[in-house]
DNA sequence: TAGAGGAACTTGTACAAACAAGCGAGCACT
DNA sequence: AGTGCTCGCTTGTTTGTACAAGTTCCTCTA
């Protein structure tokens, strides 16, 4: 079932993006939205506060709310699934195994993932036929068996380990910086050695807050950026818009 | 005047960073905690509802919410101000302005800001007195008068501008990336010209979404890292932990 | 013993009502 | 003309209630 105020929140982020409320613009108060749509208050509440964690509205004690931006919030988005986003993005993207195998963690991993063995394995994806993407994650030992079943192609691995055992990755913590590329990032990205890249190290766990894996992804500067609204207020958000249009061969992951 | 439901955030804050919550453990119900502190259920809800947003805690429907992250989450940590980032994290910072001028705003500039003319000031910041970011910001016309007022060695421009004339970033809209140094960016940073840097471009605006200015930060790799913590669910977060200690030279940046 | 079924618990959604607090416009006064 | 004040509007906070929906665990049955 979906909610109601997903509906009106919907509804209202439409209207943003046709065009209907433009960006400097007041929206229409609680109470007239809620007559509009025959809701409580708080319920009307609710669809807008998601507007607002999205940073498509901004939101003050006192005032109207005003429209910040009319761009196509890609909605969710996950940070996770580099298959999910560029799909989202309407992009077309492959992935490949190029290694993979199994090893005892170091301390730090198994601070992270626990005692066990892990699975390692170094991923290369491509975006529009270019590789821009060099994955080494490592897997905490309970998911390693349903990794090594998938195909060395396999497009995403997420969505794979879904359909296999039913793993939904939920919660997620990503620390983004800058590196050189190393000999092999270099081999594997055309690029050459010493050149920038943008790094993105994450943990994942599963809705009980279960470790599922680490990573150290490496993007090719200039083919992929984040992207990041945040209001002072109250509600930080992620996720935002994508144009890539204007500058072509540079992508951007929404958070 | 402090909401209650903050109140109840903070004590909750405090008691899972103390350990009395330890990561993977569940939080009291609902119920309980409304009990605790004499409050309905929706107030205590509003306050677990924060925690979910920080990536504290984790929430499903009919399950206990669990912990998810022992972390200091410096609270807030806007992504706009160099100065209280630095300073809530202990730092010794400083900054110089190297160079500032008036001109024409460009195409995409004058989209942003404004059609009047822009002030350009090229910055230089450190932290733990090395230098660790050259900032381009580009403010627009209207607050270029309070910013030239400003002394070269400012420490914070955010607060020196909202003492002077009561401006406040509210929203931003931020594009994180990485590109090799320029000339420039090298003789200021103390780099090897194409050397890798984690850059921020901006753009900030007032409560009315009045923009301010845009800005393109360049960080010297390995000292600089953003941090981010995202659940599938709804609230998408931002902010977070930082813990310096264990690898000396390297920060990160609250998202 | 394995699996189905159900009861108790917990979080999610929705409505209603009241007061607090901040904003903005218009008014009166100087 | 400019200043300060008041009043209405709008968003923020809190309480209470009811039901929906998902989880967990125990029990009963095949």
């Amino acid at each position: 079932m979906v909610a109601r105020y997903e509906l009106i929140a919907d509804e209202l982020r439409e209207e943003i993006l046709a065009g209907a409320h433009p960006v400097g613009s007041q929206l229409p108060s609680e109470a007239e939205l809620a007559k509009r749509h025959g809701a409580a208050r708080g319920t009307v509440r609710q669809a807008v506060a998601v507007l607002v964690a999205e940073g498509l509205v901004g939101s003050r004690q006192g005032a109207r709310r005003i429209v910040l931006g009319a761009a196509r919030s890609q909605s969710f988005a996950e940070l996770h699934s580099f298959a999910q986003w560029a799909r989202a993005g309407g992009h077309r993207f492959g992935g490949q195994v190029i290694e993979q195998r199994r090893r005892r963690p170091s301390a730090a991993e198994s601070a992270r993932l626990g005692d066990g063995e892990v699975l390692e394995v170094l991923r290369l994806r491509t975006l529009e036929g270019e590789p821009v993407l060099v994955e080494r994650t490592v897997y905490a030992e309970w998911v390693a068996p349903a990794v090594e079943r998938l195909p060395a192609d396999c497009e995403s691995v997420t969505e794979a380990l879904y359909d296999a055992i039913g793993l939904v990755f939920a919660y997620g913590e990503h620390l983004i910086d800058a590196v050189a590329a190393g000999v092999q990032d270099a081999r594997l990205l055309g690029v050459r050695r010493g050149s920038p890249l943008l790094r993105q190290r994450r943990t994942t766990t599963t809705h009980e807050g279960r470790p599922v894996e680490t990573s150290d992804d490496r993007y090719r500067a200039g083919s992929v950026a984040f992207s990041i609204r945040n209001s002072i207020g109250a509600n930080p958000l992620v996720r935002q818009a994508i144009d890539l249009r204007s500058r072509p061969g540079e992508h951007m992951f929404d958070l």
